[in-house]
DNA sequence: CAGTGAGCGAGCTTCCGCTTGACTT
């Protein structure tokens, strides 16, 4: 054997796309993973420069010197070295900086940069075979969105932590987040309800009963503001006849959605199946990174982090394929098209199935539930996407009664389309059957069921309208989408009650600081500023640095303001407590430390006093301890609720226990949710059936 | 699906955006 043929080292951030380009590639190619940015700026101090042109001070991101070592020691054996890392800012920014570490080393060594939007055997080709130089306006653009990151974010965050608590934090797109939730709060807050009634007639015509709703009264909406309205409509209703007057048939196409973005999975998954965006990104990761099928590991969707619709064409000839053979007569003539969307980057695909032949029944098997869950409606939504459209026919009948108009449609899909793919995604439509009738026939009246309501207000953010509204107003990317729900509930910004997302004390008063310090950077409107002169520096119009600055001045200047001017609120979080301090008698304060709410003694410094908040006495007979809430190590985890006894007495619950005690036994009562009661409470007690619904939430659908 | 268990305030925090494992400080 003679000496080995060098090869052309490959990059790209992802190793599960590495594995995959290898395969793809073949021999003389070697596939590397960057694992996203290896230099950045040091998290410890500002390091930017602003005296010289705002130049950030780069390093190596903090245990990724490991990776880099090993990318340089591939590139010293390689002929050349192909730059993919993904087709967008940050990933020029990478390439970019792989190139300097690179060049540094061995300045004779062909460095490309290569770019595809897809893994497809075809695209990497193409992109292998015309290799381009590395975009230093792109690159550029990048440096002036992370530099403007850090001067808000690490300019707003000490301002914060010298007039309201340490550790606290802000920064464009959190901050506006949190201002979203915020206001939406007081909407929800200052909404008043408003009763109204509706009456519904049940119907019967030959045997078949049905009930429509009263449309109309005397011509007009009907104005039934509480039960006297309601019953002096009734009475007159009274002993009359019904007969249908009107009778139509509406017909209406509907289109099957594009594929799923990051965003819209999320969106789907929150609402569907009570994921939270995290939960979503995490499982999403592993069917990514590929599940054992039998023998094989196979990665089972492209790419979760993405903002495209855009399908390759390998995986929509697939699809029709698949879509042949299984519905024959909803395969459209051609492929449905979808495009990336305005504003999108468009580095990679939408999530879809990798092979489409992967039913989710015929993974079933190989998939844990949460995984078969999201599995399939990322499978559903992707070959309904190929498919025709749905025909809806509604029917709808008018029916007379008095001087009440009462009306009743029901829908059926003439045409099943895209729906038969459907099967978690389907929308539950119940529609009653209605009996065919001409119109002039009469129904007999079985009686009235009038109904009290109350208008309803604005609801608050989920996981999944928070996440639809930042990517509508074009703030933060997929990657970031569920770290920035976290981020707030980390800071205790915000807590997630059920399934909303409710603002804290503390999270209103910095958000009210932040708005009336700087309306114009905790602003929606101030990315899309942003995303424009970002625009401006790709195309080479703008200096990267002109844009900074523009930016910075102000800022700076209202910083500075704020600092000089802004009455400290350190304390007034600290909220009085009937606990009285066992040290010194003294009443203690509820206070927000590193680890969330403890008790501390109002008498601080002199009494250091501390403890953990009592929820409940233990049920263990015979303990006098108090039910405490604790974390796993570590303070990442569950909640879950133990004895300040431990380890004499090792009583635990997830259940969040309340103050109220069980009337049937005197244990204390629990908050619990299911699908069944919903938000209930229920005796701590094994052998108690108390069971507590009045005063419950309700659930949101 | 199992098992989970400090001390916290007077210290050194924080940004956004890429990407996955996880060891000594």
């Amino acid at each position: 054997m003679g000496k080995q043929k060098k090869q052309t080292l490959l990059i790209v951030e992802s190793p599960a796309k590495a594995r995959t380009i290898e395969r793809y590639l073949g021999d003389g190619y070697t596939v590397a993973a960057s694992m996203g940015h290896l230099i950045d700026l040091p998290k410890s101090r500002l390091a930017i420069d602003i005296e010289k042109g705002y130049e950030p001070e780069y390093i190596t991101v903090r245990g990724k010197a490991k990776i880099l070592k090993e990318l340089q020691k591939q590139a010293n054996k390689a002929e050349e070295v192909l730059l993919a890392s993904d087709n967008d800012r940050e990933g020029e920014a990478i390439a970019f900086q792989l190139k300097k570490v690179f060049e540094k080393k061995n300045d004779t060594l062909p460095i490309k940069r290569i770019s595809f939007n897809e893994i497809t055997p075809q695209a990497i080709r193409e992109a292998v075979d015309h290799p381009t130089e590395v975009d230093i306006n792109k690159v550029n653009a990048q440096k002036a969105r992370r530099v403007l990151d850090r001067l808000v974010g690490y300019n707003l965050s000490p301002l914060l932590w010298k007039k309201v608590k340490n550790g606290l934090s802000a920064g464009r797109v959190q901050s506006v987040a949190l201002r979203l939730i915020c206001e939406r709060e007081k909407e929800v807050e200052s909404f008043i309800p408003e009763e109204y009634w509706t009456l519904e007639a049940l119907l019967a015509k030959d045997r078949h009963e049905f009930s429509a709703q009263m449309v109309l009264w005397e011509g007009e909406k009907p104005a039934l503001k509480n039960e006297e309205a309601a019953a002096a409509c009734l009475k007159e209703l009274e002993g009359k006849t019904c007969t249908l007057e009107d009778l139509r048939m509406t017909r209406r196409q509907v289109n099957p959605k594009p594929p799923y973005t990051t965003s819209k999975l999320q969106q789907d998954a929150a609402n569907r199946l009570a994921f939270t965006s995290r939960k979503t990104m995490q499982i999403a990761q592993q069917l990514y990174e590929g599940i054992a099928l039998g023998s094989s590991r196979v990665g089972l969707i492209t790419y979760m982090r993405t903002d495209s619709t855009r399908v390759s064409k390998g995986a929509l000839e697939d699809a029709r394929s698949f879509i042949g053979k299984t519905w024959p007569d909803s395969l459209p003539e051609k492929a449905n098209l979808y495009s990336a969307g305005k504003g999108a980057q468009d580095a990679h695909e939408a999530i879809r199935p990798t092979y489409v032949t992967n039913t989710p029944d015929s993974v079933k098997e190989y998939l844990n539930r949460d995984q078969l869950k999201l599995y399939s409606i990322i499978w559903e939504r992707f070959v309904a996407s190929q498919m025709v459209q749905a025909v809806a026919a509604t029917e709808t009948l008018d029916l007379k009664i008095g001087k009440g108009i009462f009306r009743v449609s029901a829908t059926r899909y003439e045409v099943k389309g895209f729906r038969k793919a459907l099967k978690l995604l389907k929308s539950k439509e119940q529609t009653q059957k209605i009996p065919s009738m001409k119109t002039g026939d009469s129904l007999k009246v079985l009686g009235f069921t009038p109904e009290q309501h109350f208008t309803s207000g604005p609801s608050r953010y989920t996981d999944a309208s928070i996440v639809k509204t930042l990517e509508e107003k074009g703030i933060g990317r997929p990657s970031t989408y569920a770290p920035i729900i976290s981020v707030l509930l980390d800071r205790y910004y915000v807590v997630r009650k059920t399934r909303q997302l409710v603002p804290t004390t503390l999270g209103r008063i910095i958000s009210d600081i932040l708005v009336q310090s700087f309306p114009d950077i905790v602003n929606v409107d101030f990315t899309v500023k942003m995303e424009q002169k970002l625009d401006a520096v790709e195309d080479n119009r703008v200096e990267w640095h002109h844009m900074v600055d523009e930016f910075y001045r102000p800022l700076k200047d209202q910083v500075d303001h704020v600092e000089a001017t802004l009455e400290s609120v350190k304390g007034i979080l600290d909220e009085p407590t009937d606990f009285v301090c066992e040290e010194c008698g003294r009443p203690m304060v509820k206070r927000l430390g590193r680890y969330g709410f403890f008790l501390a003694c109002s008498g601080f410094p002199e009494c250091r006093n501390t403890k953990p908040i009592p929820l409940a006495d233990c049920p263990r007979p015979g303990c006098d301890g108090k039910i405490v809430a604790r974390k796993k190590q570590g303070g990442r985890g569950k909640e879950f609720y133990g004895c300040t006894n431990y380890p004499a007495c090792d009583f635990i619950t997830h259940y969040k226990p309340t103050s109220m005690k069980c009337p049937k036994c005197g244990y204390f009562l629990v908050e619990k949710t299911d699908k069944k009661r919903g938000n209930h409470k229920e005796c701590i007690n094994p052998d108690c059936d108390f069971l507590h619904t009045a005063g419950a939430e309700e659930d949101e659908d």
